[in-house]
DNA sequence: TTGAAAGCGCTAACAG
DNA sequence: CTGTTAGCGCTTTCAA
């Protein structure tokens, strides 16, 4: 015989605030949005009535009305790669910080799926874009882009028509990665990286080639790979450059799912590291960190990139300037570590 | 001398729409929504001037309309841990394929920032939640989900109100881990994990209790940090651990981000794994099937947990069906790997 | 099949 | 200081 309360189907909104209250939606609006000319009694009543209901104002309702949404988007290639999940974590604190919301999405390094996300991220409103877009040269992206019409900061991309964007130096990290090895003795040096049209695989190549140059050797083309960041091309490659006939005595791997592929690809073929091939990471990582032995580097702070990009953005969006696209660079370190030492051939002299 | 063409502040509406293509906007939105019964030419030339005006609804005013936002929330304790930002990958596929977009946010094991996140959340009025609460025990943290008024799928976690949850057997996979342990004539094992106020923590725990019953062995409670998941609270114990006059002769990873704080310590402190120390990790990750030797773990598929959730999640929203609350369990596997072998002693003998 | 019009919940003038 | 009211952009009756 219990007295079935009617169920609450929809949650209060302000005109049920304002009724508790006795007061006209304007003034409980006031009060929602802390205005000080309020009369203390009527403050009282409206806050009263909006703890007894449990109210919450509805962000739709606001954002519509005040043509804004604090929600900001983040497109990443993938964030189940633990350097990308520390760059969006790191971004989406700041931005939680400064009241907005993030909706994120991997793009799979698709420019299709991208530009579908791009698409649901520009219906609803979002007030900006984080993005490592997945080609910097495909004009339907760029497009897509502009035409959201709200600001944009790119991580780790250059666009000629130039948003925002934070860019970290792989190539002056590759370059010292690959004097290291020269000065190891090394000459027989692979890179494996991403397709040339996106900054950090094209920034590595010339990093690599920057190296040979001032060692004043010449570069063998055939060592290159910037062909995919997956970690299938990166077993695969790594497998074919330790069974040639010429093998390749110290490998960089110049993405963030390579090394975890190459070391699987040494591990199958049953290599040692350093001794049977030296390895370098494009990326620090735990993995990298603790793996036995731990592997040489290169090293940036993912956290401090995420709340740059996140910053920039924030900026934009507060200060409608028309500033010139502003860009952060981040310098890279070399760690050194126990996965570079010279090459087999060395050994034996 | 350039005419200086108005720049187009506002977006697009339907009104604009409608008004390009001399229609009402009745019929407008008739063919945005996709609806049959509307002439052949209207249709026409609506399509034309959505085209032609780059125009896409705003989901903000459809949502208010509706009353639904197709916005689903992911509050976890922190997505920059490789396995749990595996989790929010794949359960965010699955929400996207279905028309949602996904919000998240860290909570860093912090209920009052918790609080913080659902109480945005629950003003963007998401349709839904997934979410690992940072404590069970937390009458707030359970008010607060309640008055949400959306389904919520719980990641990991028992609920006596019980919502719909997605389960993984940490218990079996400890159980077998450190019954692995004892028939390896270990008898100084420690369990290194969460405080118990969470479901990974202390089915660990009981797992642990289990095997020693099982094997007819007493529990030395002492070795039992029930504690912390902090990669701090890692290095600190198992340095402890490790220097003790009576030490350890393997140690269990009970969290995700337990196995490289351990790893750090114990390489800090000089030890070999598993001549000096058996290491078992109560979570597979790259880390672990990499590392030197590869670390014997208790594995389960975080994609398909995270596909799991999101599933259960969209059948509650969309049947709103008052079903009792569901609970998919996950079944463990030990993989054994390199760094479990008999403790020093037996080798002796 | 189409148009007109009433709101969804909220904010921001505008009077008083 | 407070109440009234006109929309924000859209969907969905309700008539025609």
């Amino acid at each position: 015989m219990t007295k079935p309360r009617p169920p609450r189907k929809t949650r209060p909104t302000i005109v049920d605030v304002a009724r508790r209250a006795r007061v006209s939606i304007g003034t409980a609006s006031r009060v929602i949005n802390g205005y000080e000319n309020v009369d203390a009694d009527l403050k009282a009543r409206v806050n009263a009535a909006i703890a007894r209901l449990d109210y919450r104002p509805n962000t739709s309702a606001q954002d519509m009305r005040r043509g804004r949404t604090r929600l900001v988007g983040i497109v990443i290639r993938d964030i189940a790669v633990p350097q990308m999940a520390h760059f969006v974590k790191s971004a989406q604190d700041t931005l939680y910080s400064a009241g907005y919301s993030v909706l994120n999405a991997s793009s799979e390094n698709n420019v299709e799926r991208e530009l579908m996300l791009i698409e649901t991220l520009s219906q609803r409103r979002v007030d900006g874009l984080i993005t490592a877009v997945a080609s910097e040269h495909d004009a339907r992206l760029r497009k897509s882009l502009r035409s959201l019409g709200v600001p944009v900061v790119l991580l780790d991309r250059e666009e000629p028509d130039s948003f925002d964007a934070v860019l970290v130096d792989h190539r002056g990290g590759t370059q010292r990665a690959v004097e290291h090895l020269l000065d190891l003795g090394h000459r027989r040096i692979a890179l494996l990286t991403g397709k040339a049209d996106v900054r950090p695989a094209y920034e590595r190549v010339r990093g690599y080639e920057a190296a040979y140059k001032a060692r004043g050797l010449t570069v063998d083309r055939s060592l290159i790979s910037s062909e995919s960041f997956t970690e299938a091309f990166a077993i695969g490659k790594t497998t074919a450059l330790l069974v040639a006939a010429d093998p390749a005595t110290a490998i960089i791997a110049g993405g963030l799912a390579i090394l975890p592929g190459m070391l699987q690809a040494i591990h199958t073929q049953q290599r040692r590291v350093p001794e049977d091939v030296s390895i370098i990471s494009g990326s620090d990582s735990a993995l990298a960190a603790l793996f036995t032995p731990p592997i040489t580097s290169v090293r940036w702070d993912y956290g401090e990139v995420g709340a740059a990009a996140a910053r920039l953005l924030l900026e934009r969006m507060q200060q409608k300037t028309d500033l010139p696209p502003r860009r952060v660079a981040f310098p890279t370190e070399l760690v050194l570590r126990g996965s570079s030492a010279p090459p087999p051939s060395r050994r034996r002299s």
